[in-house]
DNA sequence: CAGCGTAATGTATGCGCATACATTTTTGAT
DNA sequence: ATCAAAAATGTATGCGCATACATTACGCTG
């Protein structure tokens, strides 16, 4: 594929020519390159006394290393890649702060892009990922085109997708069984005494094979429809209240249980019950999803499906570690879920 | 200063002795490696058949050119570091989307991280992000350590600080003015009539730049001091519940407005003001600060400071993008501020 | 058809570092 | 004091690509 990117090509791009190799480095502290590089990275190889005098040096000259020079040499990186979603959506971020800052503590970087919920930008996202030559590489969900699989094959690195578990990853899967959560809340809502549920869901594969999975077992269980109200994009306040709404202005859903596909929305779904004079749960029954921070925080308190994002970002980056490093690694991690009894159901 | 992280040291160190390069690909298309990479980078300085030759030499062997190489070779990495204090606070994320967006079109990568709040990470995380030799950097807010600055100086590469902004930028700056928002929201309220009011902060330097402008001017119109609850961390509706549960019960603040650093926060004081029976905004107004999307989907909807951040995002990517192509720039941007009036306020 | 400009490709080189291997220096045990 | 082992440092080399420069193959003008 040839290279279509605009290239900047401006001033910038002259500089460079004066900047601080370990050669200078190593010229400034009487010694050769090879002793600033092992000063660096073997320091226990290094007499004490030059270790001082290079670690002078390199105060006086502002040395950066030069990483890339570094990678390509040892053909170690120490990048790890990313692709999540969205970047704006919390579910996605805070597993990633966690994730990166394990890494961190490695001595790995994370290279984080957002791929929009969009395959073709993936694939794109996963090859220019590739050429950064990261020493492994997150996805999220196990839905990836055939190319994307087999470029991910060939580049040899640890692969690891989250959210989602499946017999067949990639590489290691961390996640859990969406049609089983479905399921679940299908079954608690009844066992509350619910005999009629709707849904709303986001524009997101994973959501709605949760929907689905409710549907079918809620309609098994009490024989009735199920409708759902897809909120189009990604899932907010405002789809929710906008879903709720429609569900109650062109549904005969009035009362029972409403499963959201995000606590955002099932925060949205409960004001607009709210400015309607709607009693939650008296009247209609609201179960979230993904048991965000402000979950416990809203009135009422926001029954939800939690998922241990802490321990998914571990888990994820401990599979990764593991894996660079040469460990036995468990291919699928299936973290379960548990509804969270609050108020709202 | 010696690396002291534990480098991972595994079996997947020994791939990449069978990867794909430009010469394997040369070799299979009869030209040599230089023409390989001027197909893809100067595709219109190589012939139509060549170009077709070594194109499906490229789908053939699955090749992945080498950035990594091609940025030491170059000089140029296509990357820009970005650094931010939270990932899952979407007044930053959302920014760095647009702000991604907009710089991959023009074939630049952003390699993200978090700082958090804190300046000596910070400091490291900048040595870490320049040994990746990045073709620019952005950073937020304007106040680094001396040591950061000499190293930034020193990278001549274009720096750009966003969130605020000063007659003194390293390089260019994007925001706006803190302090003016601050006193802007103090005059607002009184003009509203309100007589009393109350502050609550998260602890985040700029937001207490606000927080301290808000009370200096409230009081100085009102002649009543300004009590603050300081949520401690970050922002957040259980944090924002918590810090006016704190000055109903232990200040003497009753009725008035409240300014609150965050959207969320504000949120959250909502919310307890409901529990507590009291109605908002005849017995107390609020305003948030960010209107972030929700701002005018909760009830009542929030009455806010709103920061145009695609254009936060448009601007710090351009001037990138500018500074860059050799392109003039100016050197400080003030997007500026706008209370936005709904109902809480 | 000489002569020259242009298009198309190739050759040579080095970016800054890590690593294998070679050499020198130091240490300690006898 | 002697020698072998260990510690400390150096030499040589190449990672995969971009780029300056050299070469070759073709037109085209007059």
């Amino acid at each position: 594929m040839p290279n279509d990117h605009k290239m900047a090509d401006g001033i910038f791009n002259k500089r460079d020519t004066s900047r601080v190799t370990m050669t200078d480095v190593g010229r400034l502290a009487g010694v050769t390159q090879v002793t600033v590089s092992r000063a660096l990275s073997h320091p226990d190889k290094v007499s004490k006394d030059t270790l001082r005098r290079i670690q002078d040096a390199i105060d006086a000259t502002g040395f950066v290393p030069n990483a890339v020079a570094g990678a390509l040499a040892s053909k170690r990186s120490n990048l790890v890649s990313a692709l999540i979603p969205s970047l704006t959506n919390v579910v996605y971020t805070s597993f990633m702060a966690t994730f990166s800052q394990h890494l961190r503590q490695h001595g790995y970087q994370v290279l984080l892009s957002e791929t929009g919920f969009d395959a073709a930008s993936e694939d794109a996202l996963i090859a220019t990922h590739l050429s950064r030559r990261p020493d492994a590489i997150l996805l999220t969900g196990i839905h990836h085109s055939d190319k994307a699989r087999k470029q991910l094959q060939g580049a040899g690195i640890p692969v690891v997708e989250i959210w989602d578990i499946t017999d067949d990853p990639i590489d290691i899967c961390v996640g859990f069984n969406h049609h089983a959560a479905g399921r679940a809340v299908a079954e608690y809502l009844k066992a509350k005494g619910h005999a009629f549920a709707a849904t709303i869901t986001a524009d997101d594969e994973r959501a709605l094979r949760r929907q689905s999975a409710f549907a079918e077992r809620f309609t098994a269980l009490s024989q009735s429809a199920v409708p759902d109200a897809n909120t189009g994009g990604t899932a907010s306040i405002g789809a929710g209240r906008e879903a709720m709404a429609h569900l109650i202005d062109h549904s005969d859903f009035r009362k029972g249980a409403v499963f959201c596909s995000s606590d955002l929305s099932a925060h949205g779904a409960i004001i607009e019950l709210h400015t309607r004079g709607y009693k939650v749960p008296q009247d209609i029954a609201v179960v979230g999803f993904g048991d965000q921070d402000f979950a416990g925080d809203i009135d009422p308190a926001l029954t939800t499906v939690a998922v241990d994002r802490l321990q998914l970002g571990h888990l994820a980056a401990n599979s990764v570690l593991d894996k660079l490093a040469g460990r036995p690694t468990k291919s699928v991690h299936d973290l379960g879920f548990k509804i969270l009894t609050r108020l709202s159901a």
